[in-house]
DNA sequence: GGGCAAGTCAAACCTCCGTTTGAATCATCG
DNA sequence: CGATGATTCAAACGGAGGTTTGACTTGCCC
């Protein structure tokens, strides 16, 4: 017996790409197990592969339909869109992509897992899915501060901007236990992108300010190597 | 034949722990095998059951061992060491903590990967590691804005602090995909936690200008629930 | 030396998981 | 109806991983 209601009307390759996506999206590729997302489609375990060879196939395949749900479905507010400041649209990007990190959208969570376990998958969802995000925003940072969206300066900011968001998704055990109040619910997630959104702009307008020299110190390149010590601590 | 001179010297439970701080840093908790660990450590498989119990009881003996090396060893720049500033004691931290989050230390590598397992030890790892990180920038944190060290904008600078730093270390595989100079070197880390400085103390200050409401709003809690929804997108 | 406990080892055990197999069922069409 | 191809199913296969077993070695004390 199935847990979710199979959907006898769809077919048993749908319902395999539906429970598949779910438990992929839970446990991640490694952790997620062939009878279990069978269990859940109400259908065989042989069923998986009949219809897509292996459970890696199963995997390109729901990520691929995400992809093409996702599209359309999860509309970034893009810079062009509405004729309002630079600022205004940071704001409002910051805001949307809150609610996708606090909000476990199917989405968000393959992301995640993916980064977690770096299949062959990676390459491909990053290129799609996620180099737009960074792209989108460098071009906000970059209109608010007349640097050049590649510009190193504009890169960094992009990266904390990103990084504050990414922090309540990537670490939410943590955030969890160390927050005294912590709650998920909506005025919450706006109260958090409030909060980035003013460190940021303020953070932006910092950097955008101090005349800084944008090649990387080569002056300091005398430090010996300390770096790949993988001993202690 | 072991890979790593196994030190004849030491006992064998020594070797195991020594092979299997190193597995379980690489690996995690689930993906580490209790078959790798003894063959680094140039002992039979069955050597685990004898001296731990078990591969779990093995783990906790590892973060144990891990926790008594890294306090002594991995001195966090604390508020009261030095008479300097807030700033500059804040600034050192990042420079700290990036470099921790560009290193691969065992400790950091430990952390991050039960965080991602997260077995019964996350709990105590919190406590007895991460709490105090948190604690010490709060300080700094209210010291530069005089704003109660447990208040709510505290506790979110924090977060956007740590989350700027910790973005390099959780989304390490998007980092190096999608920044076009990476480099993990000694005067690349140093630049990172340059920016990520300049950025949060105006950010800091942004904040703590702001004549916030301190209480959670709400007045907004008359949104309906729309958390918790797990379908589409 | 004899006995005894600690430690080590190869081999097997047990469970879980992805996959394969081969028979059974169903639909479609001549 | 009978044949054929697509689909579903229970059962088993093969491998990996943690654990157990039982014999063997080693060092120590009476």
């Amino acid at each position: 017996m199935p847990d979710t209601t199979p959907d006898r009307a769809t077919t048993t390759r749908d319902r395999l790409i539906d429970a598949a996506t779910t438990v992929f999206a839970e446990h991640g590729f490694r952790d997620a197990g062939v009878r279990e997302i069978c269990r859940r489609a109400g259908a065989n375990p042989a069923a998986v592969n009949y219809h897509f060879g292996s459970k890696q196939e199963l995997y390109w395949s729901v990520l691929r339909h995400a992809f093409e749900k996702a599209g359309p479905a999860w509309p970034m507010p893009r810079l062009a869109d509405e004729p309002t400041d630079p600022e205004g649209r940071l704001r409002e990007w910051i805001r949307w992509f809150a609610e996708r990190m606090f909000g476990e959208t199917v989405m968000s969570q393959l992301m995640i897992a993916e980064m977690r376990d770096h299949t062959e998958a990676l390459d491909r969802l990053i290129d799609e899915s996620i180099r737009p995000v960074f792209e989108e925003v460098s071009g906000m940072v970059a209109a608010m501060t007349g640097l050049h969206p590649t510009s190193r300066r504009v890169e960094l900011c992009v990266s904390s901007i990103i990084g504050q968001c990414l922090f309540y998704k990537s670490a939410k055990p943590l955030v969890e236990r160390l927050h005294s109040h912590h709650r998920r619910d909506l005025p919450e997630i706006e109260r958090v992108a409030d909060h980035v959104y003013r460190f940021s702009i303020a953070g932006i307008r910092a950097i955008s300010e101090q005349p800084w020299d944008e090649s990387p110190r080569l002056d300091r390149a005398s430090g010996k190597k300390r770096e790949e010590r993988e001993n202690d601590t």
